[in-house]
RNA sequence: CGGGGAGUAGCUCAGCCUGGUAGAGCACCACGUUCGGGACGUGGGGGCCGGAGGUUCAAAUCCUCUCUCCCCGACCA
C-alpha cells in the first residue's frame, strides 16, 4: 500500500457526537432519522416502502431521491464493496463528470439514437449538453486521446458515478430511479482474446461482489444485441419479492465464489465456465425444452438485476478512431466491453431480498451500523451508567453502534430498531440492569439472551 | 408513449355529489401522570384546500386550463 500523504480526518461517524468519545457511533438524540409510523401513499414494493419508513431517503422528483444519513451509510458501504472488489480485479478507478458535451455522442450516432431517455441540456452559449445516461463516448475520447498502442493494455478502467436516464415511469423508488449511482468500468484490449480475459475478470469481480454483500446471485445469459457472440450476461440477485421471474439449475444456487481465493492473473475460463454451464435463464429467455429436461432440478424464484456486463468490440472505437498499433506496426479500433453496477439500486435490491413485516434486515457488510444499543430508560440512573457505558466501550473497539437514548417509550424504540434492521440489538433496562445484565438480541432471527455487559462487549467485540 | 387514479396540516385521510367561518387520527410544543413492545390527561401551535382563470352575494366544493405525483401496460442498471 502506498503510504499516506493525506489529512487525517476523524471517521465520518464520530462527527457531530458530543460525547467526546472515540469511535464509530451515534446517539439517537443527535441523529437525523426520520422514522415514519405510517406508510406513505406512493411506496408501492416493499424496499420503497422500507426506505422511506426508516428515514434513507426523501424523494426530490419522480425517480430522485435525497440519501438521508442512515440510507447514506448504507449506499457508501456497498459503493465501497464495489470499489475493493474492482480493485482487486485489476480496475482503476477514476472520475467522469455527469455533465457532457453533445458533440461526442454525435460522433458514435447515439445523440440522435438515445430518444428522450436522454436528458438534454443547453447552457448559456446555448450549447447542447446533456446529463449523461452512460459513459461509453467519454471514455473512448480519453483512450484515444493517451493510449495509442498494444503495448499500453490491456486496461480496465471504471467510475461510480450518478447517472441519469429520463424513464418514462419511474418507480420501485430508488430501485428505477430516473437518477441513480452506477458503477461502470470499461475494458480496452487489442484483440478478441484480451476482450475475453477482461470479460472474464469482471464476471469473477461481479459474483465476489454480490456475494459480499451477502446476495444470491446467478449470472444469466442476456441478448447481445448487434455484436452477437456468448458475452453478456445479467447478474440477478434472488429476491422473494423480486421483480421478474427467473429459472435455473438447482446445483447453481449451492456455488460458493466467497470460499474461493482468486488469482485474477491466471486464466479464469475454467471458472466462468462453471458457473455458465448449468442452466439459467430470465422469464422472456426461457426455454421449456429445458424446464422439461431438467425437471425437479429446476429452481424457479424471483430476482432483481443488479449487473450487466457485455463486450462491444468496436462500437465505439471505430467511429470515434479510438486505435492502437499492433505488434506488426499496423492499427486497429480498440476491442470494448462494459461493465455495469447499479450501486443505488443495489440498496434497494438487498431490502428485497433481506426484511420481514417488521423492517429491514441487514446482512452486516453494509448494515448502516452494526449494533443498536436501546436504553429503555435513559431517565434512570443505573440505565443510564449502563447504557452510557456500554455505548462507550463498544465505540472504543471500533464497532459501529447507533445509541436509542431517546426519551421514548420502549414499544416506539423496539420498533424502530426492528425497522431500521441492525443486525446486532442491545437492550439495556431496569430489569436486567439490577442483575448486572443486558439483553443482546439477533435481528435476523429475533433469537436473545442476557449476558453480562462484558460479556456482550466480548461478543460484539470479538 | 397509451390507459387509469390522486393532489386538503409533517404523515394517513375525511369533507366535494347537494357552494355558506376547514376537520379527525398520528406527529409537534408545554405541564402532569406514566414507563420491557408505537401510553394517558389538560392546554397549545400548524393549512391561501397544487397553481391560474372563470361562474356566484359567496368556491376546498361547480366549470376551464395548467403543474405535480402515483398506478397498469410497452422500455430499462
Amino acid at each position: 500500500m502506498r503510504e499516506r500523504h493525506c489529512l487525517e480526518l476523524p471517521p465520518v461517524a464520530a462527527r457531530g457526537d458530543g460525547s467526546g468519545d472515540a469511535g464509530p457511533g451515534m446517539r439517537l438524540t443527535e441523529y437525523f432519522l426520520p422514522t415514519l409510523k405510517e406508510t406513505p401513499s406512493e411506496a408501492q414494493i416493499v424496499s420503497h416502502r422500507l426506505m422511506l419508513r426508516a428515514g434513507m431517503i426523501h424523494q426530490a422528483a419522480a425517480g430522485v431521491y435525497s440519501w438521508l444519513p442512515l440510507g447514506f451509510r448504507v449506499l457508501k458501504k456497498v459503493e465501497q464493496i464495489v470499489r475493493e472488489e474492482q480493485d482487486a480485479a485489476g480496475a482503476q478507478e477514476l472520475l467522469m463528470p455527469t455533465i457532457q458535451s453533445a458533440d461526442l455522442w454525435r460522433e458514435s450516432g447515439r445523440y440522435e439514437d438515445y430518444g428522450k431517455e436522454m436528458l438534454r441540456i443547453r447552457d448559456r452559449h446555448d450549447r447542447e449538453m446533456l446529463y449523461g445516461p452512460t459513459n461509453e463516448e467519454l471514455i473512448a475520447d480519453i483512450f484515444r486521446t493517451h493510449i495509442k498502442s498494444y503495448r499500453n493494455l490491456p486496461k480496465l478502467l471504471y467510475h461510480i458515478q450518478w447517472k441519469f436516464r429520463d424513464e418514462v415511469r419511474p418507480r420501485f423508488g430508488v430501485m428505477r430511479g430516473r437518477e441513480f449511482l452506477m458503477k461502470d468500468t470499461y475494458s480496452f484490449d487489442v484483440d478478441y482474446a484480451g476482450a475475453r480475459r477482461s470479460y472474464n475478470k469482471m464476471f469473477i469481480a461481479y459474483l465476489k461482489t454480490f456475494a459480499r454483500l451477502g446476495l444470491k446471485t446467478i449470472p444469466m445469459k442476456a441478448e447481445t444485441g448487434p455484436i452477437g457472440g456468448d458475452l453478456s450476461h445479467e447478474f440477478i440477485i434472488l429476491a422473494d419479492t423480486g421483480e421478474s421471474r427467473v429459472f435455473c439449475h438447482k446445483d447453481l444456487l449451492a456455488f460458493d465464489v466467497l470460499g474461493t481465493e482468486v488469482d485474477y492473473a491466471a486464466d479464469l475460463q475454467p471458472m466462468v465456465d462453471q458457473w455458465t454451464s448449468l442452466y439459467a435463464a430470465t422469464d422472456d429467455m426461457h426455454d421449456a425444452a429445458e424446464e422439461k429436461a431438467l425437471g425437479d432440478r429446476l429452481v424457479t424464484a424471483r430476482g432483481i438485476e443488479v449487473g450487466h456486463i457485455f463486450y462491444f468490440g468496436t462500437k465505439y472505437s471505430k467511429p470515434m478512431n479510438a486505435t492502437v498499433t499492433t505488434v506488426e506496426g499496423g492499427s486497429v479500433p480498440v476491442e470494448m466491453g462494459s461493465y455495469g453496477i447499479g450501486v443505488s439500486r443495489l440498496v434497494g435490491a438487498i431490502i428485497e431480498a433481506f426484511h420481514d413485516d417488521k423492517g429491514i434486515i441487514w446482512p452486516e457488510p453494509v448494515a448502516p451500523f452494526n449494533v443498536g444499543l436501546v436504553n429503555l430508560r435513559p431517565d434512570d440512573r443505573a440505565c443510564a451508567e449502563a447504557g452510557d457505558s456500554l455505548y462507550r466501550r463498544l465505540r472504543r473497539a471500533g464497532v459501529e453502534v447507533l445509541y436509542d437514548d431517546r426519551d421514548e417509550r420502549a414499544g416506539a424504540k423496539f420498533a424502530d430498531m426492528e425497522l431500521i434492521g441492525l443486525p446486532w440489538q442491545v437492550v439495556v433496562g431496569p430489569r436486567g440492569v439490577k442483575a448486572g445484565t443486558a439483553e443482546l438480541k439477533r435481528r435476523a432471527t429475533g433469537g436473545s439472551e442476557e449476558l453480562s455487559l462484558d460479556a456482550v462487549i466480548d461478543r460484539l467485540a470479538g
